[in-house]
DNA sequence: ATAGAAATTGACTGCCCGGTCAACTTCTTT
DNA sequence: AAAGAAGTTGACCGGGCAGTCAATTTCTAT
């Protein structure tokens, strides 16, 4: 009865399985956010998914069952990264310098992870048929506490006043612009596709305006941002 | 062999046609924008569509011929609404109304239009296979045009220097935000939809951040914004 | 070495989708 | 009024999709 050394840390939601199991998932999940975020859920077909995973349509099923699992195998591991990049905000942080570090990981998420921010992104669009429990209260949790970071700013006059939550929607947007948007910013620049300067300057622009509009200077080393003043 | 009065006004673009085809054609454009905002192009069918229209599948077939082809009329009617918000945007105007009104007119587009809003950025987020022309002529033209506003503005000295290319990028996102993800923000928020408060709280937020972004007041007569300057 | 578990895979199936068509009705024009 | 054009519609079809399964191979544990 006595438990073999096979499970080592099962924890509430069996994260493991074998060591093929593990490493299997985690390349189709891969394989998976890819195609989906390139075709959207519906387009995005088993078969193709399998091509991309250089894997036979029947191995998929095998792990994940349906299309739709797998597909939320792929939004749940998309989450695990994102409620972290909040970190810096608490009361002890400078505005500048922990606004300034939210900024700069979400853009690097964008540029780093396009494809898990496309994914999401198109769950969203739809009314987030997958994510409204997760909406509704982790995140809704995690922005409620932050918030109360920001309106502890606002009270030591360390910011101008805005509402927090607004502030959020709005660095979400102008950072994950960078991801989902990519297509039409190459198009508008003419190139083909973003490169580390674009890359840079975004991140420069949206820094520039969410710390100047909240009244701050952008703390220390920040970038080489053009500085001529009038 | 002459022209009887039938075709009136005869455009390059076939607008016309009899006032039944003319006024069809807009009601399955209307609700078929419905659709493709709700589910994607991929889960939205011609059926859905159809009973969405109250109207058997086989006649819109008789109108668009092909669901991309029903897709793209969408899109088209979508894009002729998009490029005029732009027009304040122009050298003799003062920056802090010209970039407000721009904001205002975007945030109105999002309450009122927002499946527009959503099919579009579906697109965007899928590699705009259908709007790569769009993308790199029309828009890319008008954006360059702008810049050349926005950098004249800068010249002068009346705004602070960025990236005009990019600052339309970030109000792009953070006025679009507000139709694309209203689920999300309803979601954090607590509430089932967003209403009017939750739309003129945004557009303060975007306005104040742009503007004192770029260094310059809210002009005038903006919104019933919070004024408790410590 | 061996036996049971886990993983792999090609062949198969039933369903639903986009699209077609021919019969029919309603408009439009004179 | 009449006839042709325009619009409407139910029935139908082939194809591709998600999902299944049984036969086989590979792993793992002792």
């Amino acid at each position: 009865m006595g438990k073999s050394r096979k499970e080592q840390a099962e924890s509430a939601a069996e994260p493991l399985g074998g060591r093929i199991r593990q490493a299997q998932r985690a390349h189709i999940i891969a394989c998976a956010e890819r195609v989906f975020a390139d075709h959207g859920f519906g387009v995005a077909t088993m078969s193709r998914i399998a091509e991309a995973a250089s894997l036979p349509k029947a191995n998929l099923h095998y792990y994940f069952g349906t299309k739709l699992l797998l597909y939320r195998a792929v939004l749940e591991n998309i989450l695990t990264l994102w409620l972290d990049d909040m970190d810096p905000i608490v009361p002890e942080n400078d505005p500048a310098a922990a606004l300034g570090a939210y900024i700069a990981a979400k853009m690097a998420h964008s540029r780093n992870r396009p494809h898990a921010s496309k994914v999401f992104a198109a769950e969203l669009l739809h009314g987030a048929p997958e994510l409204r429990a997760y909406l509704g209260l982790d995140l809704r949790r995690k922005v409620a506490e932050k918030s109360a970071v920001i309106e502890a700013w606002m009270a030591r006059g360390l910011i101008a006043p805005v509402d927090p939550r607004h502030l959020f929607f709005t660095i979400w947007a102008m950072t994950q612009t960078y991801a989902d948007f990519d297509t039409q910013m190459a198009a508008v620049l003419g190139i083909d596709k973003l490169g580390a300067a674009d890359y840079a300057t975004g991140t420069a622009t949206v820094t520039r305006l969410v710390l100047r509009g909240l009244g701050i200077e952008p703390a220390g080393e920040t970038m080489k941002q053009q500085r001529r003043t009038a």
